[in-house]
DNA sequence: TATGAATGAGGGTTCATTCAT
DNA sequence: GATGAATGAACCCTCATTCAT
């Protein structure tokens, strides 16, 4: 068994870096079947074989990518720090905190998302890959309704919606939607204040 | 200019609506490029061929599905009959409706809206499609916000929010969450709980 | 075993007619390969599958036209007619004749000829039905020079060069040449005189 | 701008030639439509995608093939060399010479010819390519006419019927004529000779 | 007899993957 | 390790032919 030595580890890491990178922009930009191996190699600027020396097919190009994207879900880990505060000021300091985190991975999303959601095998990879961090959102939720920080809603629910919010909007945002776009920075207070006052504020 | 009968006519649309039945039940389980012309007329109970005679090729079969998700889209305009009522009766069957509705189209969105995300053309025609909706909705918030039943609220953020909240749970849903398939019924009254009541209501 | 009465073969013959002769013309518009078996029909304004009640199948269309060609072919054997006259009256007479039916022709050569040369099967079937006629004007030939009507030329040379001759000008007038489409006329004098008197003439 | 270097540039052009030469044994056989692009790699012993990497399609075969045959036409333009001698030692010499070519060319002919009939598109390439021949050719005879050294025939059919009686014999030739394969050889002075001192000069 | 919808074999072409250099 | 030419399986689509009406 060949083992690399550190510095040959980080040539190889540094290879696979420049061709995700290159495979997250030509996939965001035309999908991933409509993208070939070629158009992936010359964006990153090398030979279309170079490519199967860090990278056993085509595929695992993606999953390479949807690892990263998992990487972005796991600081979801963080509520910890956050612990201590107030939930109005939580919820607002998380969500300006993730919005800003997103925005940087949106092509990533682009790259990664349709396939995952076309796909019944990437379906379930990205479910195994999200479930823990639902988890912890719900037990977080718990906790907090538990104290009295937050009505009685169904945790559950709670956590999905939140999630598929922001799914959402990353989705316009991929969709080509121009407000999404513009206004990405204004989403976070807008959505703390939705959620946390509601519609029926003024009306009382 | 070749002018079909009624009952000619009748063939020919109800050889479409199987073809695209087949096809949507096929693209929703594999993806629209995992998925073969063959695989579709199988399903259909056809030979391949026979596609090509209500269907100039593969694409404009995600067309022509795209274009009945477009009919689900064009129901927005209900508005109109919920008008009079009271803001939050008026959020309430609303979103009964819609969720109800976009259960039955849960297979025809995962055939179309992973292509959709992924491929340029049909994002373009998908924001075209969506326009006219995202506006009217745009005018509706802006015109009970004005009649002072909603507070002042940005109508094109909450426009978004709202869509992205539900396309979210779509994605969700298609992804495979079993929160959000078992509890789908439970999700619209839970919607127009947190918008309306918000998070903040128990605090008070 | 089926008789068709006087009548009946009537029919089919003029079915048949009617179906070779759109044959023929798209054929020669678009050559046979090009030309499905649908646009013969529409063609002849008739349906599909009505063709394939009096043609086996689409070779058939071109061998039934190739028959067509022989039976133009045949016709060569009315050099007994001319037989009496002199040589140079002979040939004069004997041109003009084929260039005038050949005119006719040209539609049919153009949709059969180009497929001839391409099929080893019917280029054979087209030497089999074309052998009498060189034989016969071979025969032809040598009688005319045993009787010291003709220089002693090779008899097959002069068979294959005169036919040559012939065919290569169907053939410009096929590929479109401008000079030999407007002055077909002109060529059956200016042949006769080609090879009667011959380019040295003006020497002497 | 990618530039190749010399023995990349080479590398090409034997690939090429490789490919053409195999596609011309095989059109020839079978006709271009009946030829699939799999005997045409087969032939040449390579894939079937090979052959995709030096043309861009099937058509492209035959255009690269038509090519070729248009440089065979090209070296019509060598009157020059033979300007200075007499008419008959002219019409012996160019006809031997231009005889010996065609033979060898016979196979490109009858791999490209019969679809350059039967193809609009092509026949309008091909008739473009043997405009400028034409040209030079009737310039030639009228020069000649001129200087008394022919009779005054009509350049313009002269042209083609001297034209007309070549291809008409590798037309004959690619149908299997066996006298004209036989006998080719003597053609050019059979030729010249009917020409020059035609069929009357024995009588008189 | 005539129709034309349906069939499915076949072919051109693409592109992920391999491997000799 | 890097290259990119070569490979050939797979797929979309066409169209000659069939057959139920």
């Amino acid at each position: 068994m060949r083992v690399h030595s550190v510095s040959e580890q980080e040539r190889i890491d540094r290879r696979r870096a420049q061709i995700l990178e290159a495979a997250s922009r030509v996939f965001a930009r035309k999908g991933f079947h409509r993208t070939t191996v070629r158009e992936v190699a010359r964006e990153a600027g090398i030979a279309d074989g170079t490519i199967y020396l860090y990278f056993a097919s085509k595929q695992e190009l993606l999953l390479a990518l949807l690892g990263q994207v998992g990487r972005v879900g796991e600081r979801r880990a963080d509520f910890a720090e956050l612990t201590g505060i107030d939930v109005r000021a939580f919820m607002d300091a998380y969500l300006r905190r993730r919005f800003a985190e997103l925005r940087e991975w949106r092509q990533l999303f682009a790259a990664v998302f349709p396939e995952v959601l076309a796909d019944p095998g990437l379906r379930a990879a990205q479910a195994a890959q999200a479930a823990p961090a639902f988890e912890a959102a719900e037990v977080e939720l718990a906790r907090r309704i538990e104290a009295g920080q937050l009505p009685p809603l169904d945790p559950g629910l709670l956590t999905r919606v939140a999630a598929a919010t922001v799914v959402g909007l990353l989705v316009l945002d991929v969709l080509g939607d121009p407000v999404v776009d513009a206004r990405w920075e204004e989403l976070p207070a807008f959505l703390a204040h939705l959620w946390f006052d509601g519609l029926g504020s003024e009306g009382r």
